[in-house]
DNA sequence: TTTCACACTTAGCAGCTTATTG
DNA sequence: CAATAAGCTGCTAAGTGTGAAA
């Protein structure tokens, strides 16, 4: 932890102290006054060495431990619901520490509290027996609540908010979930002509709430923006969403690269991953945006009269169960089918290509990984290598078939062979390193594995795969086919979302 | 009408394990 | 066999959205 940059963050630094302070006794209270004067150095050297241990232990050494952690899953990590043992997703209680949130967040380094039984609530069915607690502890609660899907819970002392113990993704419960979520997606396939019809409509509308709550929808649908509630200020990272967007998060570009109308996109969305995009858009959402920027500020709401409740209850009035998160589910899946239509090259290769379309869309990025040039460059080296391989093989090539035409005997045709199939292995080689270059080059900033577990419905995926003879395994590792496990049982080849 | 409490989904990262490569 | 890359899991923060209370 001490080597890590936020540790050199004035605010990580004060949080940190003032916490550390209110658990100092009287006489380290009087002792420890600053904390630029303070040497963790030892303790940090001592975990280094455990880290380090744990290393090189052998491989008996790390069996045994790995056993002794499967053994506490077989005990903790698993409940009995409707009769059904499922796998828990987070069984285990989070440990103290110093809190990190993500972005500039104004509450990072402030120590987060050891959980005590007296702070969980237990949820269990009345006639199942109540797991006890440590010997000399009490449960806070121990409550019988059918309606809600949480074992346990507690409140966590940073923002206040309630932790949950619950199921993992592969249960029938979460899967039950999920299958809905898509059906609901679906849904909005059938009349989302209708609802893009209305809001082009309420552009014109005489009501400024009205025009607002029309462009913010067209930004929801069209970018696929999350929703944006408005949070307290100061308790959290500066990031927004669509309703929370402020005037500073946008420019405005009558011209720009050979384009009309054009906004410009710059904001922290969530996790403070930073949106940027410069999108034309159609005359009368431009004119609108114009009208909401006049006599405002820089910070400024861009939607002064738009709530995202205020947007949700009317989408919910359009149609059941739609809300504004539903248009990313449904444009993410949509779009996959779409790509998966258009790439022909039925290989794992488009399936890839399909998911980043929906990566960029959603705006689901990474942090290149840190050995990112390095592996590049070692990757060109290995693609120049194999140039000169390639360029020497041909002339061998040539070489042997100068020789052969020469002598005319069989021995050398067999000697013209070899070069050839060592020229094609050559070739082959080359191009399959190159492919893997342009693909981890695209593939640099965009993390494909959250729309790939949480927007395309897996039944386009499993489709998809029955159609092209791609093995399931081959675009699921075995978690995503436990969780999508509902779906790889019911979906046909001629599945259309 | 606004605020708050609550429950649930969505998100990226660290660190480990496994596969690949030379 | 060792080095490197790729794949995967666990973790927990940060969102969304509903319904009740103020």
């Amino acid at each position: 932890m001490l080597d890590h940059e936020y540790t050199t963050k004035k605010v990580f630094r004060e949080n940190f102290f003032n916490d550390w302070r209110k658990e100092m006794t009287h006489e380290e209270m009087s002792l420890i006054k600053d904390l630029d004067k303070c040497n963790f150095g030892d303790i940090h050297a001592m975990h280094k060495a455990k880290v380090e241990a744990r290393k090189n232990m052998t491989k008996e050494e790390k069996q045994v431990l790995k056993e002794a952690n499967q053994k506490i899953v077989d005990e903790y990590g698993y409940c009995l619901l409707d009769h059904h043992k499922e796998r828990i997703g987070n069984f285990k209680i989070e440990p103290p520490g110093l809190f990190r949130g993500r972005g500039e967040h104004p509450k990072q380094g402030m120590l987060k509290k050891r959980i005590q039984p007296e702070d969980v609530i237990i949820n269990c069915s009345i006639e199942s027996c109540v797991p006890v607690p440590p010997a000399g502890h009490h449960w806070k609660e121990v409550r019988h609540d059918n309606t809600v899907t949480w074992l346990a819970s507690w409140t966590e002392n940073i923002q206040g908010s309630i932790k949950y113990i619950m199921l993992n993704a592969n249960s029938k419960l979460k899967g039950e979930k999920d299958w809905e979520k898509y059906e609901v997606a679906r849904k909005l396939k059938t009349c989302v002509d209708d609802i893009r019809n209305q809001y082009l409509q309420d552009l014109k509308s005489k009501e400024m709430g009205t025009r607002q709550r029309a462009v913010a929808l067209y930004f929801i649908d069209k970018l696929a923006l999350r929703a944006g509630n408005e949070k307290e200020e100061g308790e959290t990272a500066d990031t927004v969403g669509c309703c929370s967007l402020r005037v500073e998060h946008i420019t405005l570009h009558e011209q720009l690269e050979g384009n009309e109308c054009v906004v410009e996109f710059d904001f922290l969305g969530k996790d403070s991953i930073r949106y940027y995009n410069k999108v034309p858009v159609i005359r009368k959402v431009f004119k609108n945006l114009k009208l909401f920027l006049e006599n405002k500020q820089p910070g400024d709401d861009l939607f002064d009269r738009l709530t995202t409740s205020l947007l949700n209850k009317h989408l919910s009035s359009l149609m059941q169960g739609l809300s504004a998160k539903v248009f990313r589910t449904y444009n993410a899946s949509i779009t996959l089918q779409q790509q998966l239509k258009e790439l022909t090259n039925k290989k794992l290769l488009s399936y890839n290509r399909a998911n980043r379309a929906v990566a960029i869309l959603c705006n689901h990025q990474r942090a290149p990984p840190k050995t990112f040039d390095q592996s590049m460059a070692n990757l060109q080296a290995k693609i120049d290598g194999r140039k000169e391989q390639l360029a020497l093989a041909k002339t061998e090539l040539k070489q042997a078939k100068k020789e052969a035409k020469a002598k005319g005997s069989s021995e050398p045709k067999l000697l013209v062979e070899r070069k050839k199939a060592a020229v094609k292995r050559c070739e082959e080689q080359l191009l399959k390193m190159e492919v893997q270059a342009t693909d981890r080059e695209e593939n640099k900033q965009i993390a494909l594995g959250t729309s790939k577990l949480n927007y395309l419905d897996p039944r386009i995926s499993v489709a998809w795969c029955k159609n092209t003879e791609v093995p399931v395994e081959k675009i699921y590792n075995k978690s995503q086919r436990d969780k999508f496990a509902w779906a790889i049982d019911m979906t046909e080849a001629d599945f259309e979302f």
